[in-house]
Parts: C-alpha cells; structure tokens; sequence
DNA sequence: AGACAATACTCGTTCAAACAACTATAATTC
DNA sequence: GAATTATAGTTGTTTGAACGAGTATTGTCT
C-alpha cells in the first residue's frame, strides 16, 4: 500500500507553484528566441514594444511617464531606456511650454523604419514559437493567462 | 461596410504575438509577487529554485554543471551564482579526488532551514497568486504551457 | 502671494545578467 | 607517452536592471 503523492507532486508542492514554474520555463523558452531577432538589430524585446507602442500613436507623441505605465514588463528606468532610443534616433524629445515638468516622445523616421524592417523576421519567429499550436489552444491561452493575473493588475492599465 | 479587423487585431499582429506578450505580462505580474517573498531574505527567485533541487538531493550532492542544465532559466553564470550561495553559507563545494574537473555541491544545514522558513510564506504566495483559479483551469494551464514550448526544449533537460 | 503638496521625470549608485576568453583536469589518439 | 581533444568550471569585461534620492515645474490652499 503506497501512500506517495502523485507524480507531479514529487517536483512541485502545490499545483499553482506548477503552474508558474511553468509559466516561467515558458516564457524563458520562448524569449530566448525573441531574443535571436532583437539582439542582432541592437534593440532589446522591451524597446521594441515601446517602439510599436509609439508607432500606434504616431504622429502623435506619447508623455514619458505614460509609456512607463503600459510597458508589459515594469521598468523603473524608462528615462535612460528612451536615452538609448534617443541616442540611437529612433525616437525624439520635445518639452511642451504649456507644461513644461512633461517630456513628450515621438517615435522618428527612422524608428518607423526599423520596426518596419524587424516585422517580418520577428513573425517568422512568432510562428516558429508558438505555430505548432491550433486556433483554439492559442485562444485559450490568452484567456486562461487573463484571467490568471486579472487580479493583480491595476485597472488603470490597458492590459487589464 | 467595415473592413477593420477585430479588436485583438488592432493591438497584436499575429495571434501568436498576442500569446507571447500575455505570457509575457502574466509571467512579469506573478514573479513580482514572488520577489516580494524572496527580496526581504536576500535570496532569488533562481537561487531558491537551486537550493530545491539541491534539497531534492540532499544528503547526495550535484555538480555544478548539472545545476546549470536544470535551472528554469538559462544563467550563464552559475559560477558566481553559487558564490553568493556559498558566502552565505547554504551551500558547500568539494572537488572530489577521482575527478578533480568536477565542482560538487551539497547544501548545508542553514540552507535546508532557510527553505523551511520560505515554505509558507511562499505557499501563502502562490495561492494569492493563482488561488482564484479552479484545479481544471490551473491544470489547463500546465498542459497548455508544456505544449508550447515542447518543440523547443532539448530533450535531455528535465523540463521537457 | 507664499507655503506646501503633487506631478513628471532624472541621476547616482549598486547589483545582477550576458558573452567570451581562459584555466585546469581527464580522456583519446597516434 | 606526447599531443590533441573533450570536459568542467572560472574570470574579465561590458551592459542592463533595480531602487532610492534628487530636481524642476505646476497646482492647491489659506
């Protein structure tokens, strides 16, 4: 009479740790092959989303701080993060005089150009990611992976 | 007549991109949780996970190469890693004598008591984590998760 | 109108991650 | 048995992330 747990229990204490060893494991997985498109053209995974977060907006600019907000992942130095973009003149400054404590950014000629440049390798690598899953399995993730941080994110945000 | 796409549409390229910036999202929200729990004990969330499989093996110990192999997400610096393990003394490492290449690594007493602390705190962690989900769904999750990565794992890795 | 508080960043410092080059030991091959 | 290759880590250097303190500008309150 065996009274071991369960197979996975053996490597897991509970079915949540599971689920975010997993979650993690997965998201390192497939990251790392973000990373092959990304790392080559000098722009990091996170640039690029403020690239295309900015691309959505243009010819509008975008205050700093509200980039900051609805990046996916949270950084706390967006300043010198938009500093290597500037730098590298994918995106520009400019100080408003009607409220001058704002720092509005707009994304360049050249930015557009690169994220132009990037969008067919990098769909490329989203079907090599995940294209070995059907319509429904990718639907379902999206909702199942929702719902699972639905609780711990602030409503302010567009990822809600 | 509109021709505009649906809404996800607007925001994501590909249905795939849509699934890896939730992943991506979901993984950020719930690993800051966790620091939250690992942060005020001077440890990672990556240092912990090797003290476990470490703990996995105790009193055996493991190489340090191996360890590397088994992490959750790729470190190219176990080396220092397991320094900062070792200065703090929840590890030990011993170069056996009848292969003097080889590191091996066996936690010690304080590290054993150090996940015991973690323990509960961190059960207390994951279920406000991922509490508000239903087994079905968790395990939904954990089957979905394994299937997207699969065809990226080398096979000789545990994860896979 | 002056003081205080809120907003919107920016800068300094410290710590960890990434990649490559290097060292030491053991196993193979000629 | 000397040279070569493979194994197993380590170290150097450069870069990016994290956290907190600091600065400038505007809004509010009496």
């Amino acid at each position: 009479m065996s009274t071991r747990k369960d197979v996975s229990q053996v490597k897991f204490d509970s079915l949540e740790q599971e689920v975010f060893l997993n979650l993690w494991r997965t998201y390192d997985r497939l990251r790392s092959m973000e990373d092959e498109v990304f790392g080559p053209r000098g722009i990091s995974s996170q640039q690029y989303n403020v690239l295309r977060l900015l691309a959505a907006h243009h010819p509008e600019s975008v205050p700093t701080l509200t980039i900051a907000d609805r990046m996916i992942s949270k950084a706390p130095d967006i300043t010198r993060m938009l500093d290597k973009l500037e730098t590298a003149s994918f995106i520009q400054r400019t100080r408003p005089q009607e409220n001058r404590r704002m720092v509005l950014i707009t994304i360049t000629a050249s930015g557009l150009a690169l994220l132009g440049e990037i969008a067919e390798p990098l769909q490329r690598c989203h079907a090599k990611q995940l294209g070995h899953l059907d319509k429904l399995e990718l639907e379902q993730m999206v909702l199942l992976l929702q719902r699972a941080r639905r609780p711990h994110e602030q409503t302010k945000n567009p990822w809600s």
